[in-house]
DNA sequence: GATCGTCTCCCCCGTGCGGGGGAGCCGGGC
DNA sequence: GCCCGGCTCCCCCGCACGGGGGAGACGATC
């Protein structure tokens, strides 16, 4: 494929590891029709600088210390016109912060470990316009090719579930293998309002048990493997 | 078990946090047959300390300042005779540099949030060149710099876990959601077998809980999906 | 013969889990 | 205005779960 031909791409990195935005425009900058404009470390710092640069893409990581990614990507859409495509940066797959992100309307997201050409190919896969939202994208991403979408009674059975914003939260806790007590933590509320959305949920999934419900989860495609 | 009639197994610690060492250390003196001959802050201490005291195990942090924990194995491996083993240890699950340092030679790895058991467990395995570690086939699936079929720590957790027959039936019973009682109804044998299968292979995974174990199971590929 | 690991089963015991109920608050829709 | 759904928190309660032990039977290995 050739890139060079058209206009480059322009990307702005927002992370609060210099050492994480480092290597990301390493990356990108060996490509000739990627061309990183600009860095931030926060995501603060992100609405002027867009406004400044006009990136095509703002690569931004989910987890920062004034500003995370999610409230910056919402602050971006609302009030830059003619946005940037944003794609979030995560360590960890299954990071609920990333499915935030999504809602907040980021176009994608990558993993820190991605090698770099998984990353190089996020990046202009979304500069065209090219969304890539949830599973099916990831696993085509991380070339673990193959893998079905989910095993459809699972999928049916979330679908026909039709659970609330807060039991799906709780489901990907605990699909993570957290128990009532953290969750609460993570939530910050008591364990009694837990066990309340644990209880909902198993009821709406037909599910017995937390590890039946967690099956259904990976089942489903709703928490991804790998 | 007993161990006391065999000779102590001798450990040096190798970590920048003086609170893990003592962590370590308290966990590992505990044991009668486990003494710690020494410690360090840094993987550049490592060489003469390994030669003067000639320990059994090193445990050693992957992430240190001026020597890491990836340098300092190889060039323990490199330079001293009849070398140690190298238990390296990390604070995160997909910590990359835990594959460079088993790529490097470490024997295996630890948790350092893994309870006292597991680690008290990890070394001795280690000290005695057991299977415990990380054998042929997790350094081919480090080394092979490629995507495994599932995440590197849930492969690396099973790999480890040299599960039995018996246990890897119930883990397998345990993923598509059945009870004890229903396990053991299945297998044709007593409840309390079942509970002894599952102590153990939860043991030996490092999971907390069944849904722990089943995540691990899903996330390892030990469990298809779909 | 002695040792070891696996599989089997038993005990006690604390607690996290899940069921079943109820209740207050809030925002949106009728 | 009222009602309803979602989120929050509370109670009681039974039980499966998991940790801590131990023990006998069997086969493989040394």
């Amino acid at each position: 494929m050739i890139y060079a031909d058209r206009m480059p791409v322009t990307v702005l990195l927002v992370d609060d590891e210099p050492l994480v935005r480092a290597g990301l425009r390493a990356v990108l900058e060996a490509q000739p029709d990627i061309e990183v404009v600009g860095e931030a470390a926060d995501g603060a710092a992100v609405i002027p600088l867009v406004r400044q640069l006009r990136p095509d893409v703002v690569a931004m990581d989910v987890r920062m210390p004034l500003l995370d990614g999610i409230e910056a990507t919402r602050a971006v859409l609302r009030t830059v016109a003619d946005p940037p495509k944003i794609v979030v940066i995560t360590t960890f797959e299954n990071d609920e912060y990333v499915y935030e992100a999504l809602r907040a309307g980021a176009d994608g997201f990558l993993l820190k470990r991605a090698r770099p050409a998984e990353i190089v190919h996020a990046v202009r896969l979304v500069a065209e316009g090219e969304s890539l939202l949830f599973p099916a994208a990831v696993r085509e991403l991380a070339g673990a090719h193959g893998r079905l979408r989910g095993n459809p009674d699972a999928v049916a059975a979330l679908e026909r579930a039709a659970l609330t914003g807060r039991e799906e939260e709780v489901l990907r806790l605990m699909a993570r293998g957290l128990s009532n007590a953290e969750i609460a933590a993570r939530l910050v509320v008591g364990t009694e309002t837990v066990k309340s959305h644990v209880s909902s949920l198993l009821a709406k999934l037909g599910a017995r048990d937390r590890t039946q419900a967690v099956i259904t989860a990976y089942e489903s495609g709703f928490v991804a493997p790998g």
